[in-house]
DNA sequence: CAAAACCATGGAGTTAAGTCAACGGTTTTG
DNA sequence: CAAAACCGTTGACTTAACTCCATGGTTTTG
């Protein structure tokens, strides 16, 4: 598909989605009859993108991620430590969950408190 | 305590307390024998500063949050619609937590992966 | 086939959240 | 009390992740 249609389908902008290509986390080819003048994304360039969202939402950044998606496609365990690092993020994402979720609990005691009746406050 | 204080017991540099203060996320008083030479914080700082890192792991921005603490401590629920605000962080924050999870999945699984050995590769 | 719609590239600009440097004043300490 | 250790302010700078603009080429459509 070209970018007009991936930008609508994923929500993002075609400067981001020309952005996330120049970064390497989406790569397109050239068109269907060869011609070569617009990028051609396949079909799963939307899947990638579901996961660029969650992998920020997790705190990752895209250079972080670019590395991520190299290691796991190289899935050449022999090249460097590439179990430590992901190790390294698997703890990150687990401690930026941990501080998420307290304060979303912060965010729900202070409705209740806000929603109760104003006798109690 | 002063700034040097807060700055080791808390892990963020002087500068970024500074820059929490003029931001409004913490403040400090005069010092203790009323020279007001040097800011002079209170214990809790430390606590609000938890908060904030926390806030932030949740995706909330630095603005937000000080409309955030501002709506908790006004506690004044007749002003304007607090509630509908503190549902929307709320809702953001949760589908961030949902994102993130997703994305620790994967990550974990990846790592499965790699460790397994090699044969079943 | 001409207008409308779409796309490419390059480069500059923006925003959030810090970070750094320079310069000078204040407190503490031996 | 002088040196060392701290602190304050101002303003410029940095980085990440976009975003915008200008200019010009390509496809589609009526």
């Amino acid at each position: 598909m070209r970018i007009g249609e991936l930008a609508r389908r994923s929500g993002l902008s075609r400067d981001t989605l020309r952005f996330y290509e120049r970064q390497g986390l989406i790569r397109s080819g050239p068109g269907p009859d060869n011609t070569n003048s617009y990028r051609d994304y396949p079909e799963d360039a939307l899947i990638t993108l579901e996961q660029v969202a969650d992998a920020q939402a997790a705190g990752i950044s895209i250079a972080e991620l670019v590395m991520l998606l190299g290691q796991l496609e190289a899935a050449d365990p022999d090249s460097f430590d590439g179990e430590a690092f992901l190790q390294d993020r698997i703890d990150e994402v687990e401690a930026r969950i941990v501080r998420a979720e307290r304060f979303l609990d912060s965010l729900k005691q202070a409705k209740a408190a806000l929603a109760a009746p104003p006798v109690l406050r």
